[in-house]
DNA sequence: CTGTTAGCGCTTTCAC
DNA sequence: GTGAAAGCGCTAACAG
């Protein structure tokens, strides 16, 4: 005859066996399986071996939701972006989540889709869902940081990265996007180009900026006067309007009594769209016109033509903000040696930019 | 005179605001604010909207960990992949976390590297954070699917995508492989090509055996016949070791006294490096051996020449495994429901296999 | 060395 | 209509 059991109804939680599930099966307390589990030194070595042994065999894990409770702290870390779908964020989040396994972090991704409301309401789950940090790299649209801010006023560690702002201070982690932009200029100038048109985007954020003036000073410091018309800033919130401005921007440039021999784009969709666009709309890289841009594609070496990229050191700048948030986390920095980091960039030659035969 | 008022230490959570500081303010219970919080009709119109009142302008958020602890819920879900710096993944991911916000879930995404120990870590640490349920596309060296089938036993919903494996029994969501591979031979043999190479992985997912029968029913039903020596299997599981393999594989087709007239490649990776490959050894696509394959770079268009491709959809993939898992997570299905979805690819014909000139 | 107890923030009976 | 109290799993101060 079988002797029925009776089921007792798990609940729901995913979790089986506690402490008190320990415990009970040992004929010990509570607090004698937490900390024969945490290795403290009050417990007997016998005791502490019984205890092991069980908890390894029944698979025990912690609670972390209890534990994060307890210890007000959850060892998640929010990260926020503007979205997943893109290559170099995907560099970077590699780079954040290597960093964060490492130190027994996890990391909760979020995406703004470049929207300020849509990332105000990350940042609150973020807070809401308890992180103990958060890593963003602003939405293009966002203006008001003062909800970042506040939060972080009250207590809520926050590391830049990839896009910068002045408005918070904090560590800051990106690319050498001055000195990127500077190489991309000068590697056209010394290549013969003259009339070197850039792309960019129409923001305030010093990624923007920077690469203006990296621009800018490689022009003036060759001797070529800046020529404001071969500026343009596209719309980058959205996929579909950034197209219908960089077909503008180009048939623009192309319209030009004095038309740039060269163009410098400035981001990863940019660079890749105008080479698309550039070969739709029929002209000849570099024979018409050459092309360099900030991207990471791998596949610049199977364009039409290979592009000659400004590379970044996406995965890079995702370890190091991962290990400054960690480091804010854990207390070991003072506000005060907040620090801004540019990794270099590197310029990678291919076919887009030939030498001009003049 | 100033009165000196006590400052209270917080803890380090980063929450400030509790039910117990909104009740002593408003100098109610805490279960009355719970109550009126979570709109319960027990509680009186005004002073409910007396709280409600006071909780937003205090930017109240319950603590989710405290919650969770309670309900023995997370609201969280774990994402296993191969790696984040992937195109393909990245999109699914898109569509993951946004099915899974919309249903106020966070997710916490996790990489295997394509190791099954990395992997298996991987799980381990989602359970033990206790997340509601996983979703996970298994990494290429993964033979033992034991432990997620374990952790599936003891309750924890379980939904495969992308990668789908017979071991697990439970939703998956994926492309139609078998549909698109067929698709992309056809399209070969109707360009006039005959001799078709095909390049695949070494491994026993369906993902990759269902290219590859497509493949074969194609020719099958055209009439030529499959010579074993046209296919080829590359190690996955490290990018190094990949382009190797890839370009002796290239080599060796070459070699061929019969050498093949165009190559279907299989994955993302292969597919963009195999194109790479081809022109950095001088050969003419299509002119020399036509290609197309699985991948869904957007800067197909911008390729050399522009690459005819298998599309995926992938960022609904991702959608619809997120569906499928919250819904089991919310005990919607029962397990008996299981369902394998194929969601149709696309092929997307350009340069690389015009119609062959004989 | 081991156990008791309180409490993290929240929900949920059950009293009043 | 409102409040008191128990308890989710864990840690830590304090007793024994």
């Amino acid at each position: 005859m079988q002797i029925s059991v009776p089921i007792q109804k798990k609940k729901s939680m995913n979790h089986s066996v506690t402490l008190r599930d320990i415990a009970k099966a040992l004929n010990l307390s509570i607090s004698t399986i937490s900390k024969a589990l945490n290795d403290s030194h009050e417990i007997g070595i016998e005791t502490k071996q019984k205890i092991l042994a069980y908890a390894k065999e029944h698979h025990y894990s912690p609670n972390r939701m209890a534990k994060g409770l307890k210890e007000g702290k959850s060892r998640s870390i929010g990260v926020v972006v503007c979205s997943l779908d893109n290559n170099v964020i995907a560099q970077m989040l590699d780079g954040i989540h290597q960093v964060s396994t490492e130190h027994a972090y996890q990391i909760i991704i979020m995406q703004s889709k470049e929207s300020e409301k849509l990332e105000t309401a990350c940042i609150e789950l973020l807070y809401a869902g308890g992180v103990d940090g958060i890593l963003i790299s602003p939405a293009y649209e966002t203006k008001n940081f003062s909800y970042l801010i506040s939060l972080q006023a009250a207590g809520l560690p926050v590391v830049l990265f990839d896009r910068l702002i002045d408005q918070i201070d904090t560590h800051k982690v990106g690319a050498d996007n001055f000195k990127g932009a500077y190489d991309a200029t000068m590697h056209l100038i010394s290549n013969g180009y003259r009339n070197i048109a850039h792309l960019n985007t129409n923001t305030i954020f010093s990624i923007a900026t920077d690469r203006l003036n990296g621009y800018k000073h490689a022009l003036a410091e060759s001797g070529i006067s800046y020529r404001p018309e071969l500026l343009r800033s596209c719309n980058y919130t959205d996929a579909h309007k950034l197209n219908e401005d960089l077909e503008q921007a180009i048939g623009y440039y192309m319209g030009l009594p004095d038309k740039p021999d060269a163009i410098f784009t400035a981001t990863d969709q940019i660079s890749t769209r105008c080479l698309v666009l550039l070969n739709k709309l029929g002209y000849r890289v570099p024979v018409d016109v050459a092309l360099i841009g900030f991207t990471n594609t791998e596949l610049a070496d199977a364009m039409n033509p290979a592009l000659s990229t400004v590379h970044q050191p996406a995965f890079e700048i995702g370890q190091l903000a991962a290990e400054k948030l960690i480091s804010l986390i854990e207390g070991k920095f003072n506000a005060e040696d907040y620090e801004t980091v540019m990794l270099p960039t590197q310029i990678k030659v291919r076919s887009s930019t030939l030498p001009r035969n003049t």
